[in-house]
RNA sequence: GGUGAGAUGGGUGAGUGGCUGAAACCAGCAGUUUGCUAAACUGCCGUACGGGAUUACCGUACCGGGGGUUCGAAUCCCCCUCUCACCGCCA
């Protein structure tokens, strides 16, 4: 959520900004700035008619003290007109500051200086890619294939359990999924994030503080019964940690890690993007996020992408680094990073991770806050970023690393799976 | 699932109609004292919004959330949410 004070002072500015994300915002900032005039004009106006109210009741106060009750009674009359004017005020500023609010959460975050132009996913920048892409052959195999020829992740049974995009993985399968959680939370934690593990359910407190509800209502499950939603993301959980926090100026910065489930219903995906581990309703992520202050956000992200990139690369799988266009930005983010790796058997490259900074986006619905240096209270920035997402990853890997029909694992990750080859 | 108790500032916790934005204590900040530490003493110590000469200062709202009674509500009434304890069930 942007700030009044923002749009306030330099509606340009943020018409301008949000022209890059493709976001024609001039109508509803104009009316927000309209709406938020009359806002303070009719608190102005209601304050002074409350303070009048409060006078008289304590004149009413005294006097009864005092036993002048005749006194008292005349000056009661003279509350009723006060009364009714304040309840008019009240509705009124009712009525305006709800379509003040319903229009301020309408609009996205701004993108910060350094997000091309571009409308759509082509016009991404790749900033950087690192490994070699691998010669297979023609006998190459996607990984739903090695993975049923192995044996070791069934779709087929994942239906019959629950239904499609909730794979069964077996044995080594298994196992690999294991060890690639250990092995992410065990580089995120060495790097200095507190490993947390949270509920994989939410509320709806929660789901609004990162700013999956109400826009994304209809992208979690939801436990109708007990109105909780199962997370999209670690993401929710561990960001709402701070949610309604006020931190102290030497707090920072604050590094989390976390591993959990993400549950996605995916409304509306179909065809080859969500054929095999490509998409799934249920996976499993290791995420990190950080809380930082202004001035150091774009510092943390910088370390959080050599991060992520320092794991990616010692899986040896064929990565690139995106910075998204403007088009293709989230909602909330004020730039992002994707991080993706080359499928060899698909001929496509697959997102395994995606690093932001919200800047004070989230932080303003979050009411996540800090104590300056000089005792005023600013915003934080909140970054998160997938550290990392496993189903595309272990596509990748079968799929880079198969040789005469098995697997081969790398050398970093034996340790984690105590077998070499699958 | 049943029964009971409760929700007050960073924490503990007082407060059953006006003198309470809220006692006291703890924590925190600043200062005095002190060879250092400790102790003692003094002062400060919630948030949001609005006004404003934009440090000051003033106003309003907020004691889980919403509504009501009243000239006046943390306090009385109604609804909701959540928490805790005990019982039942249970990994």
């Amino acid at each position: 959520m942007l700030t009044l004070k923002l749009l306030r002072e330099d509606p340009e500015y943020v018409i301008r900004k949000l022209a890059v994300k493709h976001f024609d915002a001039r109508e509803i900032v104009t009316r927000i700035n309209e709406l938020d005039g009359n806002r303070r004009a009719l608190q102005t106006e209601l304050d002074a008619c409350l303070a009048r109210q409060n006078r008289i009741a304590s004149q009413i106060g005294a006097l009864m003290k005092e036993g002048k009750k005749e006194e008292a009674e005349a000056v009661k009359k003279e509350v009723s007109a006060l009364k009714e004017q304040s309840k008019a005020l009240e509705e009124k500023s009712q009525t305006n500051n709800s379509e003040l609010n319903s229009l301020i959460v309408l609009l996205p975050n701004i993108p910060c200086d350094l997000v091309p132009e571009g409308k759509n996913s082509d016009d991404n920048v790749v900033v950087r890619t690192g490994n070699e892409i691998p010669e297979l052959g023609p006998d190459a195999l996607p990984h739903w294939e090695l993975a049923r020829n192995l044996d070791i992740i069934d779709f087929d049974l994942g239906v019959k359990l629950t239904g499609a995009g909730f794979p069964v993985y077996k044995g080594k399968g298994a196992r690999l999924q294991r060890a690639l959680i250990n092995f992410f939370l065990d580089v995120n934690t060495r790097a200095g994030y507190l490993e947390v593990e949270p509920p994989v359910m939410i509320n709806e407190a929660s789901g609004f503080g990162t700013g999956q509800l109400p826009d994304k209502e209809g992208q979690m499950y939801h436990a109708t019964l007990d109105n909780y939603y199962l997370v999209p993301t670690a993401e929710v959980p561990v960001t709402n940690i701070y949610r309604d926090v006020i931190l102290g100026n030497d707090d920072f910065p604050v590094k989390m890690t976390a591993y959990t489930p993400c549950f996605r219903r995916e409304a509306g995906s179909y065809g080859k993007d969500v054929r095999g581990l490509n998409r799934l309703h249920q996976f499993d992520k290791v995420e990190i996020v950080r809380i930082e202050k202004p001035e150091n956000s774009y510092a943390a992200l910088d370390d959080m992408i050599a991060h992520v990139e320092g794991i990616v690369k010692s899986l040896g799988l064929p990565y690139r680094i995106l910075r998204l266009c403007g088009g293709d930005l989230s909602f909330t983010s004020a730039i992002t990073y994707d991080f993706e790796v080359y499928s060899a058997a698909q001929g496509r490259w697959l997102e395994i991770s995606s690093v932001s900074n919200f800047e004070s986006y989230q932080a303003n619905r979050l009411k996540l806050r800090y104590r300056d240096a000089d005792g005023k209270m600013q915003l934080a920035h909140t970054l998160n970023g997938s550290s990392l997402a496993l189903p595309r990853v272990v596509a990748a890997l079968l799929e880079d690393n198969q040789k005469d029909g098995h697997i081969v694992i790398p050398e970093i990750l034996r340790p984690y799976t105590g077998f070499d080859v699958i």
